[in-house]
DNA sequence: CGGTCCGTTGACTCTAATCAACCTGGGTGG
DNA sequence: CCACCCAGGTTGATTAGAGTCAACGGACCG
């Protein structure tokens, strides 16, 4: 952890909900936060600890899980740069979050955070934007993961990550196939999806013998016919 | 439709999101509010629709839910009296709308309601807490419908409906058994665990058998063993 | 009295989970 | 340099659990 001397050299600055303030008002903030570096596979906070802190994500993909006792989990949600990271107002976390990749994070104290949110309503309101964003995004994903055949989930969730390489980050033009790296795991993946391991790579293999797509090697993915896999998505 | 005269006829005046202004603030919205009735199937607004209006729920039960083209749907949220309906700041509806009982509305339209928030910063305040709770409700169901077996959804769904029945309306002391109408259907109950009618019959049916509830008829449930149902519902 | 809607039950099917191997590539240590 | 190891991924065989299809019963309503 360090104090964060200066905005400027941020990466989402202005995507993130600090694009709301202007340098004055950033200098508050920029007292509050300090910069945290997360490895891979690290947890940022228990479901169930207190809740200290919230953040923004600079850079890399952070998870928000659900357990139960006996072991089962559950991703019920994804975190990419810019996005906002954590509850304010919550006494208590309510879902594990891990970091997926290394990570970079801007961290506040929750409870100094939320008086920042007080003194300057335009930070508050694009925040309960996001927040309502946010709602709609779980609540679709609510019916793929109660209604969704395998296939469906699988071919939607590629969509999903293709759209979000497209938009920073892919490695051809978005007119012919599309190659980009998944984030996550066989596992990982597998637990957004509400499937296991297997299941999750049966599906994928299907896809690549079917010739929707094409998996070069490592975690990249090449999309060959988008028209057929947003066909297989449905929903 | 009607305007509305006074709020001070209103049961939910203390529990919604008007119960943050004052009495003078409170002659704002009330120009902007018209009471409406919706009977019990009645649809509000479709998924797709022009997003017109916000509402706060004064009486009855409403779902939120999603739909795919083959017909299989999935109900992702409900509300209850005192609940904020509708998303502002989108421009189309994301879910339809629909009337599980005959329901009363105090309907805003959205973007008038959205400048009254703006000038309110205790009502946004408090919207931003309910969407945020309202996000982790959705997230913690995701869990429950992409992890939880068929018993244990049906024996959350009723340890959440004896819950809420508890804290209004219970027709007994909360300390033996605990007798509470559904306002669901077993379809409507099916719909929101993302099972099957049958499948959800079957499962209240065999907590029946088990001596864990019984049904008086109707739409009635009874507790007999609270902690044997809180054990069924595991997460 | 007949009809319809809702809930229930039974028989059967089918999808995805489970259990069990096996492969592959990258890293390590002899 | 090569043998080994190990995690992640894949594949196959089997099973369990919920979905589907079909029929039936009772309550309510006209």
């Amino acid at each position: 952890m360090e104090a964060i001397d200066i905005c400027a050299d941020c990466g989402v600055r202005d995507r993130a909900l600090c694009g709301s303030l202007s340098d004055a008002e950033l200098a508050t903030l920029n007292r509050l936060g300090r910069r945290r570096h997360v490895a891979r596979d690290e947890t940022i906070a228990w479901a169930g600890d207190d809740n200290i802190v919230c953040a923004n994500l600079l850079s890399g993909v952070l998870k928000l899980s659900a357990a139960a006792t006996d072991g089962r989990e559950q991703t019920v949600g994804l975190l990419y740069p810019a996005d906002f990271v954590g509850t304010p107002f919550a006494e208590q976390v309510d879902f594990t979050i891990t970091a997926l990749t290394d990570a970079e994070l801007c961290v506040f104290p929750r409870e100094p955070f939320e008086r920042v949110l007080g003194d300057h309503a335009a930070m508050e309101r694009l925040l309960l934007q996001r927040v309502l964003a946010a709602l709609g995004e779980a609540r679709g994903r609510m019916f793929s993961l109660a209604r969704g055949s395998a296939g469906e989930k699988v071919a939607g969730f590629l969509l999903d990550m293709a759209r979000r390489a497209a938009t920073s980050g892919c490695r051809a033009t978005p007119q012919g196939p599309l190659t980009f790296d998944l984030p996550l795991s066989r596992g990982e993946t597998a637990a957004v999806l509400g499937l296991t391991i297997e299941t999750a790579s049966r599906q994928i293999r299907k896809l690549e013998r079917d010739q929707i797509i094409a998996l070069p090697g490592g975690r990249a993915v090449t999309i060959l016919d988008m028209a057929a896999l947003e066909a297989r998505a449905q929903a």
